[in-house]
RNA sequence: GGGCGAAUAGCUCAGCGGGAGAGCAUCUGCCUUACACGCAGGCGGUCGCAGGUUCAAAUCCUGCUUCGCCCA
């Protein structure tokens, strides 16, 4: 317990403007050392996130601060539903990019991974890995991931790697991992295989499809007829085997069998027919390169064709299109400068079109999806998985929905991939990576996997040969919800986490990783590896494109954490993902919820001086509830717990975001603070009353906030508590603040509301201080409007400070309004609903200014009521509508009808005044009118109602 | 070529069958002792185009246009 002095000295030193950056620094490392991020013992529901794994090599950029916001979002919220949670961290070995950064290095001092040798380079990449590696972890925390960092995992760690090692031995034994030798994605770069998933497509607009005359055998080369082709790869003919044909063109059909002569190699290539062949396509005739193209292999295969290659690993012309050529294209010439050397010698030779292959070509081209060279097509031997068995139980999950997508439209996209699923290549040719657990055996050439490294072949001893490729790295990936855990052995981690709960991830790698790991969950685990996949925005530059690094349309959420804060950063973000559609990156969100967290702060201050106690504020019985702001902020306080905790339930985070601010900046803020301030003035039990409501929605909101704030909201917590954290905090039961819930309290503080911004605006128009107390007349159309203004009286007088105040009750038959009664004349007025506002000035008025209200007003009113008469006329409406919609739409038109039967009766009234302004100045020349013009005109306007 | 999504105020977006909304920008007035990272208020829109369903369409259906993304 501190003592008065020390608790006042503290409030005098609490900063105006709130400082995230102190602020973040000091709770992070609180919440570390008291170890706040490990799950909790005990039988609660376990609630369990693995973290998509960035790249080790990787730094923070926009897309993870979302994802991992989101993630914390919900951990921290679960946390404080009482379960027990576990978000699990860790980062992947991201074998091309980590392997090309540390070979970067290696150049710098003159060396390369070969000079090197495989293992003083591995070494050397662990050691960057060990020096560099966390960068991304350490950015993480600055964000306020309240990840379990004491189980931070690695795709490359020992216990992954043995998952790995596991994975791949069973799959090996059950047939489902093969070697083969097809035309697979190669970068001629990074001199390694490629899944088709890594592999891009980019537009080339300036490309063009060169059209090649194939001369018949027996025909003068130059002269006779020939075949004209069309290919995008002229390079590639020199690997030509082949001629195809649709069978269903009649155009060509004349020519199978034909034998046509390869131009600058004189091969003869035959004429098939093969279905793959579009005939609309080029001239309908296509060459057929089995060792170049995945479609010409697929042809190749069928008809028994040989593969011929020419062009090498590294994208450069071999030997044998030297040899095919006679020299012309030298092996070594780079496959894009062999592409215009070959047009070139087609030139010469007269086989080239030169017209028609003139005209542009728009296609897409493969590229790496790392260093964006052209992928090359090509021949080798390499492992894969097949993906039809494993796929099938994973279709059946998600349709069962044992899985299900958050959006739901992601089920589609996730469903049409799987069902036409390909094989999956998972060797690449690095150094970097998990090493292919297979061996071939030197004597016997047996091949085979095993758990344990061999020393010699087990079946003839022989000495053993390990495969020198390494996996792909999705191939550690997808055991990522289970290997984390300890897979295969079988853990408490294991049995207490699997399956997890949620994936919240982005959508570019549903296939690339979700269904991998769906796929892989079920084979090893028998089970699916989490319940949902919550699939968030994609985060766009101004233009609606992705950012990009290398166009420089990126934003560094580091940058914005260092300016705005952690806190701020977060919720601008969230703030934009309304139903996660892509959203176009906007600073101002930032600014704005870091204005937002200054605000929040602010309220905390004053709420903290006007009550300073330490008392614990427990929830205020609702029959205490007495004033109208009092019962109106706790059925607004209601229905906030209500709308953020459903919102929460849908991953609606956006929505739940968005009341947040809503409700602190514009209820609490705007409204209930002002109102309070004057019930503590004044002292007694009202301010008992209003000082506790303070306390206690601040302190219920700020829980529920702190999910998206975790700072700002602690530090306040601990500003009123002074122990403890809101982290373990227990969240708001919905059903618990029900109570509060006061319809007919929102409804009269609305009206009030209503009122007193129609005041404020009319003060405005003439330029009154706000600070010079007004008279207010407020004339009302129904009992019940009055007998609420009646009593928030003193409500009104402080908020929109008038005095004095007359409430005129609506004529009725039992006490008709006396018209002669002083009516605001000279005044300005404002409607609402039925209640009319003025504001009577004495002296000199701009009477032209109202007029023009008045007319628009009365402009406004006699569009809307012709509208609705419309409508109440037509028999199709009020016989066919639902009787409420009915029975709203007449209440309105009444309601209508005598607004502007009012307002009529005023313009005309004011005309009969213009008539006293001056010509020249339109200032009032003579006083206005005698008390018995006002009566009659008042009268004239009752008698029309 | 197939699929998904978007088009609403100058900008970013919400609303998704019965009263066109928010924030920012802009304009006006306020240094009102929690906050100028603030307060109070104003202006601003044939809800992409064309049809259809309906008593009623920004909202549902069809087609089109433009933009973005994914797959081939």
């Amino acid at each position: 317990m501190e003592t008065e002095e020390t608790t006042q000295s503290a409030e005098i030193e609490l900063s105006k403007t709130y400082d995230p950056a102190s602020v973040e620094e000091k709770w992070y490392r609180n919440w570390m050392e008291s170890n706040s991020f490990l799950p909790k013992d005990g039988d609660s529901p376990p609630f369990c996130i693995v973290i998509p794994p960035p790249n080790v090599t990787g730094s923070l950029h926009m897309g993870h601060a979302l994802d991992n916001t989101l993630q914390d979002i919900l951990v921290r919220w679960r946390r404080m539903l009482g379960e027990r949670v576990l978000w699990l961290p860790g980062t992947d070995h991201a074998g091309i990019a980590t392997q090309t950064v540390v070979e970067k290095e290696l150049k710098k001092e003159g060396k390369s991974r070969h000079s090197l040798g495989r293992d003083e380079f591995i070494r050397r990449v662990w050691s960057w890995k060990e020096q560099y590696g966390g960068v991304i972890i350490e950015q993480l925390k600055r964000l306020g991931a309240s990840c379990d960092w004491s189980r931070l995992r690695f795709t490359m760690d020992e216990a992954c790697s043995e998952a790995v090692r596991e994975a791949f031995f069973r799959l090996f034994q059950e047939g489902l991992i093969y070697r083969g030798e097809y035309i697979i994605n190669w970068c001629p770069r990074c001199l390694t295989a490629l899944s088709d998933l890594e592999v891009e497509h980019e537009e080339v607009p300036d490309a063009r499809l060169h059209y090649i005359r194939y001369p018949f055998k027996g025909e003068d080369p130059s002269t006779g007829e020939a075949l004209l082709l069309a290919t995008t790869r002229p390079e590639t003919i020199l690997a030509d085997v082949a001629i195809a044909v649709s069978p269903d063109d009649p155009k060509h059909k004349h020519n199978v069998g034909k034998t046509v002569i390869l131009p600058l190699v004189g091969r003869e290539l035959p004429i098939i027919e093969d279905s793959y062949v579009d005939p609309e396509f080029g001239t309908g005739a296509v060459k057929i390169t089995p060792a170049h193209d995945p479609n010409d292999f697929l042809v190749g295969k069928r008809h028994n064709l040989p593969c011929l290659k020419v062009i090498d690993e590294r994208g450069r012309m071999n030997q044998n299109a030297e040899e095919y050529t006679g020299g012309k294209i030298a092996s070594d010439t780079d496959r894009f400068k062999a592409r215009d050397q070959v047009i070139q010698l087609l030139q010469e030779a007269g086989l080239y079109d030169r017209e028609r292959s003139s005209l542009p070509y728009s296609h897409s081209i493969g590229v790496c999806y790392r260093c964006h060279t052209p992928i090359e097509p090509y021949l080798s031997l390499q492992w894969f998985v097949r993906m039809k068995e494993l796929a099938a139980p994973a279709i059946l999950a998600v349709k069962e929905g044992r899985t299900r997508f958050i959006p739901e439209r992601f089920t589609r996209t996730y469903l049409y991939w799987m069902e036409n699923i390909k094989d999956w290549c998972i060797s690449r040719q690095l150094w970097w990576g998990h090493r292919i657990p297979v061996w071939y055996c030197d004597s016997c050439g047996r091949a085979f996997s095993s758990r344990k490294d061999p020393d010699t072949c087990e079946r003839c001893g022989g000495a053993l040969t390990q495969d020198p490729d390494v996996l792909d790295t999705w191939f550690s990936s997808a055991l990522w919800p289970f290997s984390t855990l300890g897979w295969p052995e079988s853990t408490k981690d294991l049995e207490t986490w699997y399956p997890t709960s949620v994936l919240v991830t982005a959508r570019d790698i549903i296939f690339l990783w979700v269904a991998r790991m769906i796929m892989s969950g079920l084979h090893f685990m028998d089970k699916v590896p989490f319940r949902d996949v919550h699939i968030h925005a994609t985060i766009l530059d101004k233009t609606g494109r992705r950012m990009s690094k290398s166009l420089g349309t990126g934003v560094d959420p580091l940058e914005l954490i260092e300016k705005y804060g952690a806190d701020a950063t977060r919720m601008g973000l969230i703030a934009q993902t309304q139903a996660d559609q892509d959203i176009r990156f906007n600073r101002e969100k930032i600014e704005i919820c870091r204005n937002f967290a200054n605000k929040l702060w602010n309220a905390a201050r004053f709420v903290h001086l006007t009550t300073p106690e330490r008392a614990n504020y427990a929830l205020f019985p609702v029959e205490q509830l007495g004033s109208l702001p009092d019962r109106w902020i706790m059925s607004a306080l209601a229905d906030t717990v209500a709308t953020v905790t459903n919102a929460m339930e849908a991953y609606d985070f956006g929505t739940a975001s968005q009341r947040l601010i809503t409700f602190l900046w514009n209820e609490y803020c705007d409204w209930y603070v002002e109102i309070a301030k004057e019930a503590v003035s004044q002292g007694g039990p009202s301010a008992d009353s209003a000082r506790a409501i303070l306390r206690t929605v601040l302190l219920t909101t700020i829980k529920l906030l702190h999910p998206f704030m975790p700072f700002v909201t602690e530090e306040i917590w601990h500003l009123f508590t002074g122990e403890g954290s809101i982290m373990t905090a227990p969240w708001p039961r919905t059903a618990e603040f029900e109570r509060y819930r006061d319809r007919r309290a929102e409804e009269d503080m609305g009206l009030v509301m209503e009122v007193v911004r129609a005041f404020r605006n009319l003060r405005q128009d003439v330029n009154l201080s706000p600070k010079q107390a007004a008279e207010m007349v407020v004339e009302t159309g129904d009992a019940g409007s009055h007998q609420v203004l009646e009593s928030a009286k003193s409500l009104l007088s402080t908020l929109a400070n008038a005095h004095p105040i007359t409430l005129r009750p609506p004529s009725t038959e039992a006490a008709p309004r006396d018209e002669t009664a002083r009516r605001p004349m000279h005044a300005l007025s404002a409607r609402t609903g039925s209640v009319e506002i003025f504001l009577p000035l004495s002296g000199l008025i701009d009477i032209s200014r109202e007029l023009e209200r008045l007319d628009k007003e009365r402009a406004r009113l006699e569009n809307d009521l012709a509208v609705s008469g419309r409508k109440l006329s037509d028999q199709a409406f009020v016989s066919k509508a639902k009787p409420e919609v009915v029975e709203r739409e007449r209440q309105k038109n009444e309601g209508l009808r005598s607004q502007y039967e009012k307002i009529s009766a005023r313009v005309k009234n004011r005309i009969s005044m213009t008539v006293l302004l001056c010509g020249d100045c339109r200032c009032l020349i003579s006083p206005p009118p005698a008390q018995g013009n006002d009566s009659r005109e008042g009268r004239s306007g009752s008698r029309t109602e």
